[in-house]
RNA sequence: GGCGUUGUGGCCGAGUGGCUAGGCAGAGCUCUGCAAAAGCUUGUACAGCGGUUCGAAUCCGCUCGACGCCUCCA
């Protein structure tokens, strides 16, 4: 039997503000739809982090043996900055600043961006998908929303009309917003606009001469708005109707619920049944954002190449701490709390390398069935991965008992043990075993330590230590060179 | 200003109306020639003020603070 039907998981969806029993829309199956990066520039650990609580969430359904469908896009056709009205894709600025073609811009960060992933573990989605992939299904989407008269052509750009959405539906159901709020509470308007209303928002743009990215559409040389790929790309892969859509929090408003009135408008049914959101990591009190400087890169935790830092960290390290969050709330990024983190990854790692030697014994002490669900309760309750490593850590303690030969455990039950340990490290949690951390300042040292030793023996003529010393580092493949102006060493 | 989240012991970080989350640090113990490491044990915290309740950190109200969104953002 497969463990989802043993399993149930409750999921916390943000439309509801409340945790519901997940019940997929065909037994078996997951369909899960994740908000990729715009890649005009390097992600930030902060994107790490949300795509990681879904890299969790995909794996733990995959571990429970469901067949899933995840989609996570690609947004390399940027986004409009400043006003949308005279803004400019990002892409397109990044590509114009740097004199190259914006596809080198998406190139360059995609590759960037799969490659800090790997690092950290993330296991890839099943489809990822392109915007720029799929203009085509954009234009048909917004042909089809300007024919049920919820749209509307102002110069060549098209813009949805969330006034005329808002009769019949309510838009704002997502944020818990209402539209007449929103109106009263607008901002300084600035400048003219060819919106009907501030709140209406582009599916079309019409391409400014200085725009190097375009495609012809009916209405004009442009490009698509940027809440309408995601529509397009989730229809397309996953149906109209799909379980689970996920995104950091700050895409709940405006892009989550944009998507929500587009997808509506369009195949007149909303498109998601759970949505989640994860929460910001934060770096001295604010959100990361590069738009602010106020980040840290994935690269600089393992190169240890920024002032907050005391050392290099592995990335499994990173994400052991990050999982030490639950993915909905905000976690606060520091070196002391990476370092506390670092220890007890090591702890749980030297019980894991223990588990391996465990004898099996008649009978058991330790209730592994018990132990067992509980991680799995965990899990189910909205993937508190906090919770499961406390969980795990009880596991360690158990380790360490059995080692002591405080508590025994039978062949059957060491097994159950040993295989729901590993499941749920390396499967779930997706870490990986970092027994030592490669630091070669620390071998020199050590090095020159044994070179001084073995010269204060030929000092004092005790040549069978000196020579020890000598004999026992090559074989351990370090050599040892005496020349005139002392002792050096290769490797 | 509006919407929403949040405020937990030295630090990080879970959580439920009554029963010690966990990690790090600290303390005690075991082990050990000494030390370290390792293991075991230990922490009565929940912003403030009211209210509901037999009982609230957990529910409600107010105050104060923090954060997110309201413009691009994971």
């Amino acid at each position: 039997m497969e463990l989802y039907k043993q399993q149930k998981i409750k999921i916390y969806n943000s439309l509801s503000n409340q945790k519901e029993d997940f019940i997929p829309l065909i037994e078996g199956y997951v369909g899960m739809y994740v908000c990729g990066p715009t890649v005009y520039s390097n992600v930030h650990l902060g994107n790490v982090r949300t795509f990681m609580s879904f890299d969790l969430v995909y794996r733990y359904f995959k571990h429970l043996g469901y067949k899933v469908r995840y989609v996570r896009n690609i947004t390399d056709a940027g986004h409009l900055e400043n006003d949308a009205d005279v803004g400019e894709d990002r892409i397109a600025k990044k590509a114009r600043l740097e004199e190259i073609e914006p596809m080198e811009v998406v190139q360059q960060y995609t590759v960037d961006f799969h490659n800090v992933l790997r690092k950290f573990n993330l296991l890839p989605p099943n489809i990822e998908p392109t915007a720029t992939g799929h203009i085509i299904e954009q234009i048909e989407i917004i042909k089809n929303i300007i024919d049920k008269g919820l749209a509307y052509e102002v110069n060549g750009s098209v813009y949805f009309d969330v006034l005329k959405y808002n009769e019949k539906e309510h838009y704002g159901i997502l944020s818990g917003r209402n539209i007449e709020d929103a109106i009263h509470n607008t901002r300084t308007l600035d400048g003219q606009s060819e919106k009907r209303n501030p709140q209406d928002f582009a599916l079309w743009k019409k391409a400014q001469p200085e725009h190097i990215m375009r495609w012809p559409s009916p209405w004009s040389d442009g490009f698509p708005g940027w809440h309408l790929e995601c529509t397009a790309m989730s229809t397309k892969y996953l149906g109209e109707e799909f379980d689970i859509h996920g995104g950091g929090m700050d895409l709940k408003f405006p892009h989550h619920e944009c998507e929500i009135a587009q997808a509506k408008a369009h195949n007149n049914v909303s498109p998601v049944k759970y949505w989640m959101h994860g929460n910001m990591l934060i770096l001295n009190g604010k959100k990361m954002a590069k738009s602010t400087g106020n980040f840290i890169l994935p690269e600089e935790i393992i190169t240890g190449d920024n002032d907050i830092l005391s050392k290099p960290f592995p990335a499994t390290i990173a994400r052991f701490f990050m999982l030490q969050a639950h993915y909905r709330s905000i976690l606060d990024f520091s070196n002391d709390a990476l370092e506390a983190s670092e220890k007890g990854y090591y702890r749980l790692m030297n019980a894991i390398n223990q588990l391996k030697s465990i004898e099996p014994s008649k009978a058991s002490t330790v209730d592994v069935g018990l132990w067992r669900q509980g991680c799995y309760d965990a899990m189910n309750d909205d993937f508190n991965s906090p919770i499961l490593i406390a969980q795990l850590f009880e596991g360690v303690k158990i380790i360490n008992a059995l080692v002591d030969k405080k508590e025994t455990l039978s062949s059957k039950d060491l097994e159950t043990f040993k295989n729901t340990f590993n499941v749920f490290i390396f499967d779930v949690l997706g870490l990986e075993n970092v027994t030592s951390v490669d630091n070669s300042e620390v071998l020199n040292n050590v090095v020159e330590l044994l070179i001084k030793m073995r010269n204060e023996a030929r000092v004092n003529k005790n040549w069978a230590l000196s020579d020890q010393i000598r004999d026992e580092l090559s074989a351990m493949g370090v050599h040892l060179k005496d020349g005139k102006e002392g002792t050096t060493f290769t490797l």
